[in-house]
DNA sequence: CTATAAACCTGCTGGC
DNA sequence: TGCCAGCAGGTTTATA
C-alpha cells in the first residue's frame, strides 16, 4: 500500500531522471485503469510535452509539464510506477507505458486497478481537498490539536486516515504512529491530552521519516522508482505483526477492525 | 455531523 | 492436493 514514504521514495528516485525529458509515446498494455482522460487521449495529448518538475502531495505524485498541465498519479493499493530497464521484460500488469525522449520507459502497473492517472489543467482539481502534508513541519502540535478538535467525536485512527486533515498517512503508518505515541486507535480525537497530541505529532514524523529512510514498506506489491522492494517492513512494530511480541514490552500484538480498517496494536502499551 | 457500508478489483489465504 | 469463498485496502459515494 503506497503511502507517503513509498510515494516519496518514488519521487526521489524519479525526479532526477525525469526532469527535462519530453514524452514521445504513451502505450496501453492492459485495459481498465481509471484514467482521466482515457489512455487514448493521453497518448494523443502527451507527446511533445516536457516534464518540468516533480512534486509529491500526500500520496499523489505530480509531474508539472511545460504546457502548464499536470500529470498526476495515485498508486491506489497495488500500483507501481517505475523506470523499466533497457532489457527488462514488460510488466505483466502494466496499464500505461510512457516512452521518453531519452528512450527510457516509465511504467505504470496496477494489478487491482485502484490507481488513477489524471492529466489536468489545474492540479487543485485533484489534490485541492488534501490537508497539509503529514511531513510539513509547519504543522506543529497546536495546529494538530486544532484539527483534532474539529473532529473531536471521531476515533483518532479515522482522523489519521482522513486525507483532508493530514495528507499521506495510510493504514500502515497510522498503526505505527499510534503505537509509537502509545495511543489506542479507538480513542475519540477530542479526548487526547495536549501531551498526547504533541507525542502523536512527533510519532507521525518519526514513523514517516523512518519509512523514507528504509525506502518504503513492501509486503507484496510496492516497488520503488526502479522496481525494487523497500525494507521498512523489517522496521514495523505492530503492522502485520499479529501474535508477535511487542518490541517494547513483549505482549502479543493484536488485530481488530477500527474505522473499517485492520488495526494492529499492543494491548498493553496502547490501553483504551 | 458521524459512521458504517458498498463499490471498484484481483491476488492471496484459509478452510474444507 | 485442489477448489472456492472471502478478505484486503485507498478513495469515493451512498445510506443509516
Amino acid at each position: 500500500m503506497p503511502e507517503l514514504p513509498e510515494v516519496h521514495t518514488i519521487l526521489n528516485d524519479l525526479a532526477p531522471r525525469l526532469q527535462g525529458l519530453v514524452f514521445q509515446e504513451v502505450t496501453q498494455c492492459r485495459p481498465g485503469t481509471l484514467n482521466e482522460p482515457s489512455t487514448d487521449e493521453l497518448a494523443r495529448s502527451l507527446p511533445g510535452k516536457r516534464i518540468e518538475q516533480l512534486e509529491r502531495r500526500g500520496k499523489y505524485l505530480l509531474l508539472h509539464l511545460d504546457s502548464g498541465q499536470t500529470l498526476i498519479f495515485h498508486l491506489g493499493m497495488t500500483g507501481r510506477l517505475y523506470l523499466l530497464g533497457q532489457a527488462e521484460p514488460p510488466d505483466p500488469y502494466c496499464t500505461a507505458n510512457f516512452v521518453l525522449d531519452d528512450s527510457s520507459q516509465l511504467c505504470f502497473a496496477d494489478p487491482r486497478k485502484f490507481g488513477h492517472i489524471w492529466l489536468v489543467d489545474d492540479a487543485a482539481s485533484v489534490v485541492g481537498k488534501l490537508g497539509p502534508d503529514a511531513l510539513d513541519e509547519s504543522v506543529g502540535a497546536s495546529e494538530l490539536q486544532d484539527m483534532l478538535s474539529l473532529r473531536r467525536g471521531t476515533r483518532i485512527k479515522a482522523v489519521l486516515l482522513d486525507q483532508s486533515v493530514l495528507a499521506g498517512i495510510g493504514n500502515i503508518y497510522a498503526d505505527e504512529a499510534l503505537f509509537e505515541a502509545r495511543i489506542n486507535a479507538e480513542r475519540a480525537a477530542g479526548s487526547l491530552t495536549p501531551e498526547e497530541v504533541a507525542e502523536l505529532r512527533r510519532a507521525i514524523l518519526v514513523v514517516l521519516r523512518r519509512g523514507i529512510e528504509n525506502r518504503g514498506t513492501t509486503f507484496s506489491d510496492y516497488r520503488d522508482g526502479f522496481g525494487r522492494a523497500g525494507m521498512n517492513q523489517q522496521a514495523l512494530a505492530v503492522f502485520h505483526r499479529t501474535g508477535k511480541p511487542c518490541p517494547r514490552c513483549g505482549t502479543a500484538i493484536k488485530r481488530k477492525s477500527v474505522a473499517g480498517r485492520g488495526t494492529h496494536y499492543c494491548p498493553s502499551c496502547q490501553p483504551l
